[in-house]
DNA sequence: AACGTCAATACCTTCAGGGTATGGTGTCGG
DNA sequence: CCGACACCATACCCTGAAGGTATTGACGTT
């Protein structure tokens, strides 16, 4: 049996005369008188009575066309979902993020991805560095969010995000005073540093910016983590160096100040990862969002900057 | 797209081989590979990632396998259901039956009929005869059950079984302490007719009956059914043939009696009747029920007879 | 009786599906 | 580094099934 039978069965049904359903089929009728005996004999079972005012269905024949509309139907639906995972639009992205990723850019880009293919389900995973790269090479995840990604020959990375450092200090501590903080004032003060764990990372970050500026800086601790740092600085711990998004953190006795006269580098990537041999649409689609939204973003980037000075301001 | 094109898919998808899956389906490996990647340029989408291991499903594809096996299933689930209506296994019997027929072989035949053939749903519609002819022409019914039937041009009738005639008697009624009751002496008392209604009926059975003994019964009353007649006979109004199976119903005060020198066709037929174009599969096997029914109830009528009449004595 | 309307049959034609042979590409062991 | 191997893809031929035209057969209608 096959669909051109079925398809035929409900023209000849629906018009109950195989002249009229062969001229709808745009066949001529001796063809499709056969294709319907066919039908009749591969299934044992006679559909049509053949009357002298033309077809007329059989009780067997009357479940069969409910069967064979239900079959076009599911035919139907088959086809339009697999074009539509094949655009990307439909299916599952596995994605990982680290720990504090989740305070700024990624809810955002996740959000903007979401609104544009909404039959995506996406499932997050939160993920240490080399654990994306392990679950990237299992397949386990589709995407990594990261900092400081060191290049993989099978991975390939898209910046996502690039924010500017600022300075977390306990409210007390005599460089809140300030308001713009020169870096080099940096040297001074024993500083929190994260994330413990897989190399390269934002640790490198800073202490390759203190070396720049012409000091090692004192550690005060090694932590795992942008919020667990925060809360040490909230104690009292000393000084930490945060990407921008962890502002929306806010901790009681925490304040985050700019740094003045800042190496360029003092910008911190933020990229996603991924296989670089995967061809699936639907990574496609995620990285294509990604890029809109960073662009975007850069464009705000003036705006965010000014209102961020002004929050500052405030926080004075 | 093709059923072809399912089948073929889902071997390569479960072989992650082109080969292999050719071999399993009973081709050659090249019009598998030409068949698959026409399914891809109709859909439109890639479902298999060739590696040089073989081919691996895309995530579009993942998804279309799980259609692909939804719509196998579905397709033969849809042959064997069309096949089964087709042997009258599956589907619906709309039967007609008149008032008192519900008392005894009627429901034994339709019992046995719902074991044979599980899945036809049987509907029942009580009905008068003519009422029954109307709703046959128009095919509302299927079948009707019904008594002294008049042959028609488009209709044909199955008989399915012969009662003998009793007397329901009042236990207070002279003739209740006879045994057996000689036909002539009928002549004598009232007598209950029934149905009134279309004819030929029952009563024009009974008038017969008694025209041939030589006699014109005394008529006591006409009503419509026989449970109005025996309820009759339990106030006293005088006396009823009936057919033997009335006896299943018991009222107060009513006893039944065998009849004695009863002309031969002081029996009864209890007949179905059916559209004789009528060629539906489940009509079919109805009547093939019915036919069997009927011959296994003639080989126990001995038996039901003997017990009869132990019942009456038990009676008296 | 003649005509009209169906479906069914006979016979031809074409093209899609299947076969064989071969090419191209990546992996693996020597 | 190279040949052997395992894949899939391509080229080309062949057969059979689907479609076309012409006609028959069955049945109602005028």
């Amino acid at each position: 049996m096959d669909l051109r039978h079925l398809r035929y069965f409900i023209a000849v049904a629906e018009e109950e005369n195989i002249g009229r359903a062969a001229a709808r089929l745009h066949i001529s009728q001796p063809p499709l008188t056969r294709q319907i005996q066919q039908l009749e004999d591969e299934l044992g079972v006679r559909l049509f009575t053949r009357t002298p005012k033309g077809m007329e269905l059989t009780q067997a024949g009357e479940l069969f066309l409910a069967e064979a509309r239900n079959i076009r139907a599911v035919v139907e639906q088959a086809t339009e979902r697999a074009q539509r995972a094949g655009q990307g639009k439909l299916g599952r992205l596995d994605v990982a993020i680290f720990g504090s990723a989740i305070l700024d850019a990624i809810p955002k880009l996740l959000l903007t991805f979401r609104k544009a293919y909404p039959d995506v389900k996406i499932v997050l995973h939160t993920m240490t560095k080399a654990e994306q790269i392990e679950a990237l090479r299992q397949r386990r995840i589709t995407v990594g969010f990261n900092r400081m990604l060191a290049p993989q020959p099978d991975l390939a990375t898209e910046l996502v995000a690039t924010e500017p450092l600022l300075l977390a200090i306990n409210e007390n501590h005599p460089l809140a005073r300030e308001t713009n903080i020169p870096f080099r004032m940096l040297a001074e003060h024993p500083m929190v540093l994260f994330p413990t764990g897989a190399r390269p990372s934002f640790i490198d970050k800073v202490m390759g910016l203190c070396q720049e500026a012409g000091f090692v800086p004192k550690v005060s601790q090694e932590v795992g983590d942008a919020v667990t740092g925060v809360a040490l600085v909230a104690s009292g711990f000393g000084i930490c160096l945060v990407p921008e998004s962890v502002t929306t953190l806010t901790l009681p006795g925490v304040v985050f100040r700019p740094l003045q006269d800042a190496p360029a580098q003092a910008w911190v990537d933020l990229s996603c990862i991924y296989r670089a041999d995967d061809q699936s649409p639907i990574l496609a689609a995620f990285l294509e969002t990604a890029r809109l939204f960073r662009q975007h973003k850069q464009n705000e980037d003036g705006a965010i900057i000014a209102t961020g000075t002004e929050s500052w301001v405030a926080d004075i």
